[in-house]
Order: C-alpha cells, then structure tokens, then sequence
DNA sequence: TCGCATCCTTACGTAAACGTCAGCTTAGCA
DNA sequence: TGCTAAGCTGACGTTTACGTAAGGATGCGA
C-alpha cells in the first residue's frame, strides 16, 4: 500500500476508552445505522471480524456524542442530523478521485445545508438557555436583595 | 376562609393542556416525587379525590418542563435540581407566617444556593452550545470558502 | 338528585437505549 | 504453532419514562 496515509487502526475496546463509551453501546449505534458499518474506509469487514477504527472514526464518533449529550434528540432524530457529518465524509473521499468540479459543488452544497440545519438547532438551544439563564440571574439577585433589606 | 387569596383551581386535565403534558405524565411526576402531592397548597387531598392545582402550581411544572427540555436530564437528576423550586416555595409559604428574621436569613440563603447551582449548570451548558456553534460556523464558512474557490 | 364527563387507582404494556451472558472466533505474541 | 486477551454474534434482561386499559369514584350542572 501507498505509505503516506499509513493509518494506525484501533479495536473497538480502545476506541471506548477514547470516548467514554462502552463497546457495547458502539455497536448498538452501529446496528442503528447511527455510526455506519465501522471503518467506514477500506473493504466492508467480513462477518465475525474485529471492527478497525481510524482516528478519523473516533473523532466522528466524539462528535456524535458532543451533539447527544447537548442537544436532547432520540438517537433517531440525531442519526438525521449528522447524515452532515456522513456527507461530509464523503465529500472527503470523493474530492480525492472526483474532478468534476460540477459534483464537487453538489457536494459542497450538500454539506454547507447540513451544517446549517445543525447550527439553526444549536442556535436556537443557546437562545433558549441564555433566556433560562437571565432569569435564574434575576432571582438570584432578588434573593440577594431581600437578605440586604433584612439585614439593612 | 379569608377571601384575598381566593385561589380559582384547575382540575389535572386542565394543567395538561396548558402545560402541554398529558394527565399521566403529571401524576407520574407526581408518583417520583418529582412534582410533591398535587396542589402543594392547603390540606393533603384524600385518597381518591380530584388534585387540584392552583396557577403557581401550573407555573411550577411549566418550569420543571422547561428543565427537563433544555437541559438533558434524567428525572432523577432533576428531582434534585427542582428541590430548589421546593424550597422556594417552601419560603414563600413560610414568609407569610414567620417573622423571625433569622429563620428567614437561612431560607432565603438555601433558596440562593440551589438556584446557584441551577445557574452554574445552564452557563456550562450554554458554554459548551456556544463553543460549538462557533466551530459548526467555522466549518460552515469552509464551505462557503471551498465553493468560491471552485467558481473562482 | 341524577347524569355523565372527568378523574381516581391499579396494573400491565412498550419503546428507547443500552447491560449482560453464553458460546465461539480472531489476532497478537511467545 | 499454541495461548489467551479481547472481540464477535445472537439473545434475553433492565431501566426510564411514560401509554393504555379496566373498573370504580367524584363532582358539577340541569
């Protein structure tokens, strides 16, 4: 094989320990179709064989986990909202055999609209907590305002 | 009884629609302890009898919601988050009959430390939504970038 | 006081998100 | 080449957060 992208590939085990997940719950995201048949790359593992992880793999999957634990979506609803992430891996592997700059945009396209679904999502949670947040601010002061008036 | 605080009460189909929860779920929160026996207010209702709810209670659960929506907590966890919603309620019930400024000092001071923790719990949330927001914008404008390149 | 919509309690059902166990296979190393 | 830790594939178990259905009680208007 080409030497320059040499990838260290990690079993399931390690790639739990990377992200705080279990093994188990990997390959349930897996089986959901959340995660894709892992190592997306290369041939598509035969039945029985260890899963092989890339960096690239467990960055993708702390990501997933990043938007789980913020956002409060079904692993359902997040499996939609990270096909982004899905496209925009494979935009990185057909802008190294594509030069059809007309797919390339397409492509682009796809992923910029992806995003922004993403970021309206997380928009619109920040508004919302930063509006909890003000009006845990107000109470907090009008505690302090009474001890002041009791001890005044 | 005197007629100042005559509280207008709501049966549980009511706080339902206006909640947006279902009679079930009320009384399940009801059942974990979540939500204190319907209508916190004058006596402990008797077994089988209707809950009543007054408007704070309605309030008391719209907030609880609002917990339970933004942040990403089980039930259990935010059982203990809402005990400071307890204890202010808690105080304003005993506001009303204490005048023992001390007595008051430490409610008001309890009250102050749980909507502190609240508080600290929303920034870390809103800390971490913000951060990334910023790198889904950055990666959004990757895109725009690429894009122009290609047309350029 | 009667009627009936709404509520009550009890209990079993369920979907989501994993945990756990069994029996077997793979793969890195001595 | 043999050993063993770690992984694999079912398959069933579990917890959380309610849904649903049964059978009876409540309470408000006519």
């Amino acid at each position: 094989m080409s030497g320059l992208t040499e990838q260290r590939t990690m079993r399931i085990g390690e790639v739990a320990e990377l992200t705080g997940l279990t093994p188990r719950t990997i390959r349930y995201y897996e089986e959901i179709g959340l995660l894709g048949p892992a190592g997306a790359e290369s041939e598509p593992r035969e039945q029985g064989k260890h899963r092989a992880y890339t960096r690239a793999d467990v960055e993708r999957i702390q990501e997933i986990v990043r938007l789980r634990d913020l956002l409060g979506l079904s692993l359902e609803q997040l499996s939609q909202l990270v096909e982004a992430e899905t496209a925009r891996a494979e935009i990185r592997r057909e802008i190294k055999v594509t030069d059809d700059p007309q797919r390339m945009r397409e492509l682009i396209l796809q992923a910029h609209a992806h995003i922004t679904t993403q970021l309206d999502l997380v928009r619109m949670r920040v508004t919302e907590l930063a509006k909890l947040e003000d009006e845990l601010a107000e109470r907090q002061a009008a505690c302090l305002q009474r001890l002041e008036s009791l001890s005044g």
